[in-house]
DNA sequence: CTCGAAACTTATTGACCGATCACTAATCTT
DNA sequence: AAGATTAGTGATCGGTCAATAAGTTTCGAG
């Protein structure tokens, strides 16, 4: 397998292991164990875990934004809304991705904190691209972009924390009943 | 200073060290040092590290709980949303409370991950608990409840990413602008 | 003052982890 | 086939950290 092979792979893995156990808390031999290579290896493929942790935030990052443009091609905002929140559900059952970034997000201010703070502008970077291509599909309006912004987080949180599905807090959640309900008396506390 | 004392203080500074670094990037050195004890000196005071946090996420957690009911004394549902979300701005600006809820969430997973299934349900409990209470207060509305939490942990994520004041992420969280504006002008907020 | 308990420290250890080094095996090039 | 480049491994090391053990200081009651 190509160097450039191989690393994709470890990328994969280190979106998962770190999604597990966070930045800190995941050891590089366990991505290596993920793999299928020896441990040592990992720092042939990148300098280091900081590296490999960068990596896979941006391709987790892309993964998202890629997501969420197929779902919305050609649609007005409530209607890019709706889908992306609905597009949500399939991320939902490999929760990997919304754990990775739930450990991305807490990770950014334990490097910044410790003076790592190219790490945290590269990621807010990133980040906040995404968060433009959202919300220009989501014709600029505000309430929308605040709307499924909350929603996702809620829905990450509530993921990372473990609540089984059918929990009562997952019922609120099931944007299926309310999102686009409340389009009728238009009161908006929805969106 | 008596061993209750220490304990609370602790507990303080604690939810400031994990809030910063995590459950497994925080020492317990470093809790020692802002306390201003020694490291050994947790273990006469706590069984382990895992103790110290389970005491930092009951306290976190009743200090939020206690703040939004005191927020909404006597208020309908809506009104209550409001002044919870205004409520809100007070603990953005002494982060490490929020810090620390983030932590706490990915450090459920994390700590499950590993088999610690104790500390996973009793910090799902804790946040159930907060989270019923919080819907009460909103009377019950599956729709207001989830606006608020999903602000809430928008707030939070973009705080832990450390997202500058007046970045135009933080444009859509200004909820005076926007929250209650769905009667009419709103252009009497003061943002 | 004194004595015991409670508060607190210094020294240390055993386990773990990121990273380096030196090496081998396979594949490509001419 | 020889040489060179590439993929990959085993051994190990320096540093860090939670936790333990054993000791010292502070303080209040009699």
């Amino acid at each position: 397998m190509s160097a450039e092979e191989r690393r994709e792979s470890v990328i994969r893995a280190a979106v998962v292991e770190f999604g597990r156990a966070g930045y800190v808390g995941t050891t590089t031999a366990s991505i290596a164990r993920r793999v299928g290579v020896s441990q040592p290896y990992l720092f042939r493929l990148f300098p280091d875990k900081r590296a490999i942790f960068l990596a896979a935030a941006r391709h987790s990052i892309e993964r998202l934004r890629r997501q969420f443009e197929e779902a919305t091609e050609g649609l007005g905002p409530q209607e890019a809304h709706d889908a992306m929140c609905r597009a949500y559900f399939p991320m939902i059952s490999d929760r990997s991705d919304l754990l990775f970034q739930m450990q991305m997000y807490v990770a950014v201010s334990a490097r910044e904190a410790e003076g790592d703070e190219e790490f945290a502008s590269e990621i807010r970077a990133l980040w906040a691209e995404m968060w433009d291509g959202i919300q220009g599909r989501l014709g600029g309006d505000p309430v929308l972009t605040r709307d499924f912004f909350g929603i996702g987080m809620l829905i990450n949180v509530t993921l990372s924390m473990g609540f089984p599905e059918g929990h009562r807090v997952w019922d609120t959640l099931n944007v299926f009943d309310y999102f686009s309900g409340a389009e009728g008396d238009g009161s908006g506390a929805a969106g």
